[in-house]
DNA sequence: ATTAGTTTGTGAATTACTTCACAAGCAAGA
DNA sequence: TCTTGCTTGTGAAGTAATTCACAAACTAAT
């Protein structure tokens, strides 16, 4: 299969959670251009995006709803569970332990994991906080499909070694550092200082 | 000015962050080649970033540390002090209320907004809450730059509705929703369950 | 059956983004 | 001053992503 770029992926998932609206309203079947109107694309774009993986829709009617979504829910891996440690017991990562839209996907935490002599031992969220110095000794026996990495800028890089170490495959990273990791480890960062930024960037370059 | 893609300026912001640490580091100048390195880009599209805005660099020595941050801070349009409300005072907008990094970088919170009767007229981390319905109002007085949106799915559109009447022309969306406004409106969208589908995207796709 | 009205799926065209490649500029040493 | 070694800035070339545009396929109405 061919490689499909990160903003398609992006809309993928955008279209999926339209269409769980769409199905609680009952509608059956959709077209590329309703979806396009949602999503703020174009219709061709949606044609397209599906059309990577295969032919979902019938001409003249559009998409059947439960049958796209719950193809699009195989194409994201969604309907698996998926195994996921939380390292850094700091407020993010609390937030994120709490968060309950992460159990609904099938994300599952099941282990927290910090350098923090203080924190170690303590429980937290449901879980005991382990030192990351565990990591790789705990994954080897229970599998870590993802790794949320929520420590300070200063120690992230050694966290991630021991991440990538432990081989787990897939980190969302909340740092605010770039993270270097091997091409067969997948990471996707989320940055509050660069988005705020992008938004200081936009205000101050308004219709120039 | 010729339109800026959004790729380009996420990597103004990475840059910016590697200048500041170079710089307490005392080194002095910079290759578009050791940019690249640490941004995992190549020196080619670091120099084209940059050139957008002007011409930075000494041919044969590189960037000078110290002037080049500054000049990305200007562009960035960093160095103001943006006022910034907070809609939703529930965990999200309690995490990001409490980040130090929003006010380091010029983001001063200075109001909290909620529609739950149960909230409002409660202090929260040194702002007390007020009732969504005051936005308009208040903004007409103390103006905002920047809206972060931290509410649930379902009264997210109506929120923003009263964002956009109100006049604030960024919003960063916590909300895990699609939202719609004005073009001269500038949106970033922070979107959980999207990183984690790319994620588990990623991992069922694995090499093939 | 036939027709009118939709909507898909997809090559082709277009637009946007990235990388190449090299002349030109500067520093430093002889 | 001349030469060597680096590094920038930028057109040109190359890739990637998006949009166009239309034949093909289906529904529903007559």
């Amino acid at each position: 299969m061919k490689r499909i770029a990160e903003s398609t992926v992006r809309r993928l998932s955008l279209y999926l959670s339209f269409l769980e609206g769409i199905e609680r309203q009952g509608l059956k079947t959709i077209s590329s251009d309703e979806l396009a109107r949602l999503g703020g694309t174009t219709s061709a774009q949606v044609r397209k995006d599906l059309s990577l993986f295969g032919s979902f829709g019938k001409r003249g009617l559009g998409y059947a709803v439960p049958e796209l979504s719950e193809k699009l829910r195989e194409i994201l891996g969604l309907g698996k569970q998926w195994r996921v440690c939380i390292i850094g017991a700091g407020k993010i990562g609390a937030a994120l332990a709490r968060y309950r839209g992460f159990a609904e996907r099938g994300f599952i935490v099941t282990a927290v994991y910090d350098s923090d002599e203080e924190k170690i031992g303590k429980r937290w969220e449901s879980l005991t906080v382990r030192s990351i110095s565990e990591l790789e000794k705990d994954a080897a026996k229970q599998h870590f499909d993802i790794a949320v990495v929520a420590t300070p800028a200063e120690s992230t890089p050694a966290v991630v070694k021991q991440v990538v170490r432990a081989g787990i495959k897939a980190i969302l990273n909340f740092a605010p550092v770039q993270i270097s990791v091997p091409s067969d480890v997948t990471v996707r960062t989320v940055n509050m200082a660069m988005e705020l930024e992008g938004l200081s960037f936009a205000l101050s370059n308004r219709s120039e």
